[in-house]
Order: C-alpha cells, then structure tokens, then sequence
DNA sequence: AGTCTTTTGTGAACTGATGCACAAGGTGTC
DNA sequence: GACACCTTGTGCATCAGTTCACAAAAGACT
C-alpha cells in the first residue's frame, strides 16, 4: 500500500536485523515467516516489525505471514545491499587494524580498500591486504578507488582534520570512533561510534542500581 | 529544582558528552559556560543542554552560566564515574585485542582485567598486560575480579553461550559487538554495538541520494 | 458455502523527546 | 537605584516513534 514514501529512520535502522534475521531461512527453499517469528529473530516486538514492514509496501499474506525470500529481496532493495561501497580506513592503530581485518565488513558490501596513518613506519606497508598510505594522499585514494565511506579510527586530536579532508575529498558518510564531536557540512552524514561513552551509560546504570540497592 | 528525580534515558545518554567537553576547561581555575558553549562542545543545541543539566537538579546562574568546576562535579556525581568497573573481555580475536588494549576504557575507570577466547593457544598468554583464559573461568574470573562489565567480541555464533555465561556468573551489563540478537533476564543491561549495521545504515543512505541523483 | 482460525495492515491513543519562546532572575554600568 | 543586558529554567506545542487493538483478508476444514 504504501507507495515507498519517506522510511522513518527508526525503521531504516532495524532494517538490516531483519534482513540478518532472514538469514535463519535457507535461500531457494518457499518458507514463510510471521512477524511474530521476524520480531523474535531480531528482538524487536512484532506490532513493530509489521509496521516497519508496511513502509516498505511490502505485502505480506494475512493469515499466513510474508515469503521469506521475497522479503528478503524487498528489505535488500530498500536498503541497496545490492551496491558495494568502497570503505577507506583512517587511523591504523589497534581498532583501525581491526576494522580493516574485520570480515563483516567485505561480507557485507562494504570491503575496505585503503587505509591511512601517519606513523612513517607503517606508511606504505600493507596490513592484512590493506595498503597504507600517508594521510595527505587520502583525497588522491578516494578519487582513485572511489572511495563511498570514510571510517575514522585516529586519536581524538586528528579526528576533526582527518573529516575535513574526508568531506573535501567529496565521502558523503563517515563512521567515527574518535571521541569527539565532528563538524561537517549537513549533506555529510556522520555515524558516531563512542565505546567510552557506551560503558559510561552502562556505568550510570550499575551506580543507579547499587545506590538503589543499599537503599 | 528538580530533586534528582528519574533521569530520562535521552539525558544520560548525553551526559558523558557534557563530561567531555567540559575537558575543554582546565581544572583547578574557575571558569563559567553558557548553555550555548557547552552545546558547541558536545555537538547538541543549547535548549537541550539546559533541560538535560536542569535535570541533575544542577544550578547555573541567570545571566552568567554554569561553573564549569561544579558542573563537572554534578555530572561526575550523577554518572558516578567515581567508581572503577572492572570489564572481563570475551573474544580476543581482531577486535577483542584492540578493545582490551583500548587506553580510553581504563582511563575513564574501565579497567579491562582479563579476557577469554576458545584458543588453545591463546589460553595462559598475557595479551597487552590483560591474561587470557579459558571461557569455561569465566564464573570465576568474574567472582575473583569482582567484574561488572561483560564485553562480547565473539563471533556470532558464540555470543549467546557467552552472555548466559556472563548472566549466570552475576554480570548485569553486557556490551556485546557480536551481530546477532542476546537473549537476557530484564534486570540485564545489553547494549549492542552492530558495526554492519551501522554501515548498512549509512550504505542506505547514499543508495537513497544515488537515486534521488539520477533523476 | 459457511464457519473457524490465523495473521496482516493500520487507525488511534500514548509515550518520550525535542525545540521554541519567554518570564524570572542575576550581573554590570551609569 | 534604575536601567540595560545576559542567560537560565521551564511551560507548551510539536514531532517521532511505539504500542494497542481490531477490522479485513486469506487459508483450512467440514
């Protein structure tokens, strides 16, 4: 029904579990899944999953559930899992190197092409297949590989510099592990992803509760 | 005002991005910041700020600001950052060594005080100062080390053993990269950070403008 | 055909978070 | 002391997202 309008981006976020959800369903055989199964496989409740669902137009078969593989393809569709988005990695200390190695990444469409640093050493060595290059050349890397995403990996300090250089390069989306706030023009969408920040909220919640419980 | 009543989730959230911009001002000399400055700091806008502090039951002064001393204390005081977390890290493959020789996790009281993996060759080495052990330890290196913090960095198909394991032995706050979803009593905290799908949000975003491009 | 069961799709109420706009309260200056 | 100028604290409107609950549709069984 409806017509593929705006996705919320609360529904674009849960998108890829459900997709990762499917995963339980063996490609090539006809099954069907109820939004009660969908929710479960990707610990959501199921008035969500349907109304995610619905967004994309997806029709499901009332009575019975949605076609497993055709869901698939609507979910893969919307989101264009279909592309491969060339990532470069910025920053090659221990996340960086990581990251470049992590193999959910290429798996999933997103293989990482290029990595930079600004240790002399490590400048023009190659770390698990990925070649290293001196941060200045990092404009020269995106034209060249046609570089999609940019993953900042660099200490706090070198975060914002190395965005700019990202965004002048002409990388429309960027992932950030430096903790720290980035600017960049609004076009330029940036995923920030802060792990001192995440344990401090899980901090916050064990000195509730332990206040809570001396109580 | 408001007498330290429930913190909305939102606001906790951001706390720890108030924490660090206020590193902006050097401790010891007194100094005031206006809801606007700190708002540039942590990358929000200025009437968030204020309702988020308003909540601590935090007093700035009309006309002036807050005092950057004192509100670091107030927010320090309500994350309770005083207290020291000791995280067990469960994986130790690429991502599990980077995060176990994260220098920001022990800096702001996140000490990562031993680890597992399934490696018999891993099992009894000292990676980065942190000893390695085998999983089934798990319960007791989390009673003798008095852990608080389960970080799952496993593969997938590992995560769900590893947090029963983590539960079981006592661990109410899990922060797992593992790509699946983790089963876990209410009183659990689970935060999932899925770097896929962080990815595959951003992929969906550029499949969206290519489109929008062409036409 | 009719009835029963199942599960979708969605209107509507609800919840939580955001942003606006302005009165209240404070400082500094003349 | 009065006035001008800031910046906070917050009531209120708004918005996005979630959840409920139920009619509508499809298959199954008799």
């Amino acid at each position: 029904m409806a017509p593929l309008g705006r996705i919320p981006e609360a529904t674009v976020a849960r998108l890829p579990l459900y997709l990762r959800g499917l995963d339980a369903f063996p490609v090539g055989v006809t099954a069907t899944v109820s939004s009660d199964e969908l929710a479960d496989l990707a610990g959501v409740n199921a008035a969500k999953v349907r109304k995610d669902l619905s967004h994309l137009g997806t029709y499901g078969t009332r009575g019975v559930g949605y076609d497993a593989t055709f869901l698939r393809f609507q979910i893969s569709q919307a989101l264009g899992v279909a592309n491969v988005w060339p990532v470069v990695v910025c920053g090659m200390g221990n996340l960086g190197r990581a990251l470049a190695n992590h193999t959910g990444f290429t798996d999933r469409g997103f293989p990482v092409v290029a990595a930079t640093d600004s240790d002399p050493n490590k400048i023009g060595t190659v770390a698990d297949g990925v070649p290293v290059h001196a941060p200045g050349e990092l404009g020269d890397i995106v034209r060249r590989l046609d570089v999609a995403i940019g993953v900042i990996s660099t200490p706090a300090e070198a975060a914002q510099g190395t965005a700019d250089a990202l965004v002048a390069a002409g990388v429309t989306s960027i992932m950030s592990f430096a903790p720290t706030v980035l600017s960049a023009p609004d076009e330029v969408e940036i995923r920030s992803v802060d792990l001192a920040t995440e344990l401090q909220i899980l901090g916050f919640h064990l000195h509730r509760n332990r206040i809570a419980g001396d109580a």
